[in-house]
DNA sequence: CTAAACTCTCACGTGAACGGCAATGTTGAG
DNA sequence: CTCAACATTGCCGTTCACGTGAGAGTTTAG
């Protein structure tokens, strides 16, 4: 039992499948989101198979959720990743000098392109809510020709 | 300029193509939906022309609603009709009679129904918000980060 | 070293949600 | 009544987001 139980925290690479089945993804999938191009394995093995880190999984994990809880397009997804990718090549750029000034920079980008990330989805929740609000009103209604049917006894 | 500006608020009929337009799709796609059980014309004319009256465009507006808002597919928004075909065939039934035990039964099914649809649609927003929380906590991180330049000026 | 399991890259197939065209019929202004 | 404008059904085409092999190569336990 001297074998890792899973490729698990550290910096463990893994193969296309433990890395879908990780974030609840086929293969299939994440070759597509790669071709779309959403996401590019952190490396390759020597016979060329797809090899994940832990950052990777994120970033499915990130497509995911734009996928099915926000019913992003991938097109569109791939619009916020610009953003996400933006702020990793600015990761690489801010280890890479050591000029205050210019770290401050990249870190005023990262912090404007979250801001806009969140913006994007809370135009849709805005939307959302809106339809929650109308349809509360109809309740509402409802609830007072209840009242107005004289019996004033709760369902 | 005795016409009619529009086919406007009363119990005017109007053909597909202005009901599509109305609520912004096309007549294609109003066929599409009927086809797939979404809706079916208030009437159709003496050649068989399909006539649309306002509850039919509350519903277009509805169905196009969780289609472009929330991402929802055509089946999914079948299930949310399935309850806003109750509610209507509630309405009728509610005129059809005067005992008050009954009406209140039926107002009761459709103050039940409108609060299914809102936890669909408050399921989406949870998971949504917590995509923002989730994006705020990096962005606060990020800002944290910023601080510790030593540059506590704005961006 | 072998064999099973996994992976690679094409490449074609599929279901959802329409777009678009054809052939035909309907409406309504003039 | 006529004729342009709009409608009908039917059917094939398309895009998106994958599924599903085929055929060949790679990894790794034993």
């Amino acid at each position: 039992m001297t074998e890792m139980k899973e490729a698990a925290a550290a910096g463990r690479l893994m193969r296309i499948q433990e890395a879908a089945a990780d974030v609840g993804l086929t293969p299939r999938s994440v070759r597509y989101y790669e071709e779309m191009g959403l996401l590019r394995p952190a490396a390759r093995s020597e016979g060329d198979y797809r090899l994940y880190d832990e950052t990777d999984l994120e970033r499915l994990r990130f497509i995911k959720g734009l996928r099915d809880d926000a019913g992003f397009s991938l097109a569109e997804i791939a619009q916020l990743l610009e953003d996400e990718a933006a702020r990793e090549r600015g990761h690489a750029a801010f280890h890479a000098t050591t000029d205050p000034a210019e770290r401050r920079r990249i870190l005023c980008e990262r912090v404007a392109s979250f801001e806009r990330q969140i913006q994007t989805l809370q135009r849709k929740i805005d939307r959302l809510q809106a339809m929650v609000d109308d349809t509360e009103a109809r309740r509402v209604r409802t609830v007072a020709k209840l009242a107005d049917t004289g019996i004033s006894e709760p369902c």
